[in-house]
DNA sequence: ATAGGGTTAG
């Protein structure tokens, strides 16, 4: 058989993935299924069902499950091998239900199965998330004695750690097993850190290094991301030294996971090094680096990923997700609309992560229709399709729209989460939708048993301060059921300095200065109150206050983008090369405003007296924490002929 | 001849 040698070389030397099976491959694979097919036993050196099965795993290596199930279906005979090989092949294509099907027909067939079918069909109800049929498969496994093998104990592990609400099911497993190998360790470390319990998974880890069981890349690579998800970078440095002692520094895997690690730690320095460090990369550790610096310096991740193509890598949906998020977050609109047009150009704009992306992207950029025109166009949408559309509609004021979409997402059967709710009450809260505000947060802890955290309270006392109901909004504080954090207490000051209700806003700067003199926001808010109402003396004793604690909340930096330039500033901003531009396209604004009948708030005129400086204070530097990342909130600005926006962001890097 | 665990976007 040497046709079969050539072409499982053939079939080995195609590059894998989502590459195209050239026409050679196919035709090769043919000419062998016809000659096993037709030769009589005796000019077969092996049994030709042997041969049919290698033929089999090779068209499902290959991605070719089609070409493996008419095989398979003219197989004269199936053995247990051929089954399991076939329910094997449809598993690792992501063909779960038909992997299942399969196992089904084996029973129905009264073929037995072995531990080999049972681990195999165990991948495919994980891979269907259906917790009934494994525990079917689990019974099974008792009736045909093989529950005590470690293949199907590890697969049974590995579906109850996944889809399992506890981990209680594995845990039974994992302890009652007569002996464990490395699979075992790593199966219920990466159950408990896949599901956020970083600390669990650690603590297994150390127990693992304890009982001296075998530690290989896939220990490692698990352990890491679990010192990622506790966002420890001193246990992160630890496993870093030790996977260099086992000799570990050169698997991709393991290199890949340290990389994400010191990203999520916020080390970038180190990232940057092992980045550099490593002698071979792939794709992975390009995304890696790309979204791990997207999080905290988005101008740097784009940077690397202009040396991504020509050092031979082609940017995939993880790059471009992250990229597009750069965009947002700089609200660089042409950029993402380069973007936009390169991902069309290949054909992955039926991704939803991507999708999802560009709606968030576009909403930063001021371009809320190009961000609706996506959503309408997706076939499917997930939670965090309608999350991004709504935060969208908030963002620029459209309150009405966010709460159509919230009661449509509930309609389309789509459970909101406590971030959803967060979203919703923003935009009640930015367009002054009081009653539906309170209507929701009252559903949300009735109906949906989402209980409130810092951030809700935040937004309910914006919104009842944004309404003069400051009397409402701080018995709801007197009411919380934790300590109130800055963003709660700096919504309620807000609302005093906005109504000018300079005593109220006093006795409560002091009451947070009391308990929490650490809380720089807090001084700013009370200096702004006394600015609001003229008190100048106050004032500065406030300011003086501020710099005697020594810390100094760092000034908010705007940018804008003008045809392909970022220009950026700070208030009062006087220095800077384009700085005279800015304060043009200001005056625009202004006019603007004025034309659609906006009056700017003169009591935003803290450090200087002219128009320019108030309306950058109008134009605000506000940041909102959405799913634990610090989220960027770009200013919008519409008026009927033209639209803006406004990028802010708050560390101190100065762009332009 | 058939089986298992790890790394990247939101």
């Amino acid at each position: 058989m040497r046709g079969l040698m050539s072409a499982k070389k053939l079939l080995l030397s195609t590059a894998t993935g989502y590459n195209p099976i050239p026409q050679i491959v196919r035709n090769s694979l043919k000419r062998i299924q016809n000659r096993i097919l037709q030769s009589a036993p005796p000019f077969l050196a092996k049994d030709p069902s042997v041969l049919s099965t290698n033929l089999i795993k090779s068209y499902c290596e290959k991605g070719l499950v089609k070409e493996a199930r008419v095989l398979f279906d003219e197989m004269p005979k199936r053995d247990v091998v051929a089954w399991t090989a076939m329910i094997t092949g449809y598993a690792s294509c992501h063909h779960h239900i038909q992997g299942w099907a399969v196992f089904c027909d084996m029973l129905r067939e009264e073929d037995r199965p072995n531990e080999f079918s049972l681990s195999s069909v165990l991948k495919a109800c994980k891979g269907m998330k259906d917790l009934d049929c494994g525990r079917l498969v689990h019974c099974l496994a008792f009736k045909l004695g093989l529950e005590g093998s470690m293949y199907v104990e590890n697969a049974l592990m590995d579906l109850y750690a996944t889809l399992d609400l506890s981990m209680d099911d594995a845990c039974v497993i994992f302890c009652n097993m007569d002996k464990k190998n490395a699979v075992s360790w790593t199966t219920l470390i990466a159950g408990y850190t896949h599901r956020g319990d970083g600390y669990n998974g650690l603590a297994l880890f150390r127990q693992m290094v304890v009982e001296e069981a075998e530690l290989n890349p896939f220990s490692f690579s698990i352990a890491v991301r679990a010192c990622a998800s506790i966002g420890s970078h001193l246990c992160g440095q630890q496993m870093h030294a030790a996977a260099t002692k086992y000799g570990f520094q050169f698997n991709l895997p393991v290199m890949n996971s340290i990389l994400d690690m010191y990203c999520r730690c916020s080390c970038l320095f180190e990232a940057s090094k092992c980045f550099h460090d490593m002698g071979e990369k792939d794709l992975i550790t390009w995304n890696t680096i790309i979204a791990g610096f997207e999080r905290t310096d988005a101008r740097e991740s784009l940077h690397i990923f202009s040396q991504m193509e020509p050092q031979g890598f082609s940017p995939n949906c993880f790059t471009f997700t992250s990229i597009t998020a750069a965009c947002g977050n700089l609200a660089i609109l042409t950029c993402g609309q380069q973007v936009h047009g390169a991902i069309i150009r290949r054909g992955l704009e039926g991704n939803m992560a991507l999708a999802n992306a560009f709606i968030d992207m576009y909403a930063k950029c001021g371009s809320i229709r190009a961000s609706r025109k996506i959503f309408n166009a997706m076939s499917h949408r997930d939670l965090l399709s309608w999350t991004s559309m709504m935060i969208g509609y908030g963002a620029h004021g459209h309150g009405r729209e966010a709460v159509e979409l919230f009661d449509e997402m509930v309609r389309s059967g789509i459970r909101p989460d406590r971030i959803v709710f967060m979203a919703v009450l923003s935009a009640c809260s930015h367009a002054g939708l009081v009653e539906e505000g309170l209507r929701y947060f009252e559903l949300m802890k009735r109906k949906y048993n989402v209980t409130p955290c810092q951030e809700i309270y935040g937004c309910v006392v914006d919104l009842l301060g944004r309404a003069g109901r400051v009397e409402e909004a701080y018995q709801l504080i007197e009411k919380m059921p934790f300590r109130p954090d800055e963003s709660v207490w700096g919504a309620l000051l807000g609302a005093c300095r906005a109504h000018k209700l300079q005593k109220v806003g006093m006795s409560v700067a002091r009451r947070v200065l009391d308990s929490r003199p650490s809380m720089v926001g807090t001084y700013v808010m009370l200096s702004n109150i006394y600015a609001a109402d003229g008190i100048w003396g106050e004032f500065a004793e406030v300011r003086k206050m501020m710099r005697g604690i020594g810390s100094k909340k760092e000034a908010g930096r705007s940018w804008i983008e003008v045809k392909n330039q970022v220009f950026s500033f700070v208030v009062g901003d006087k220095m800077g090369p384009h700085i005279e531009q800015v304060y043009g396209v200001l005056d625009l604004l202004i006019q603007h405003m004025r034309e659609s009948g906006y009056v700017p708030d003169s009591d935003a005129m803290i450090h200087e007296k002219d128009g320019t400086i108030k309306a950058l204070c109008r134009f605000g530097h506000s940041t909102s924490k959405t799913s634990g990342a610090e989220y960027h909130k770009g200013m919008i600005f519409t008026s009927k002929r033209k639209r803006y926006a406004i990028g802010i962001y708050e560390s101190g890097t100065p762009q332009s």
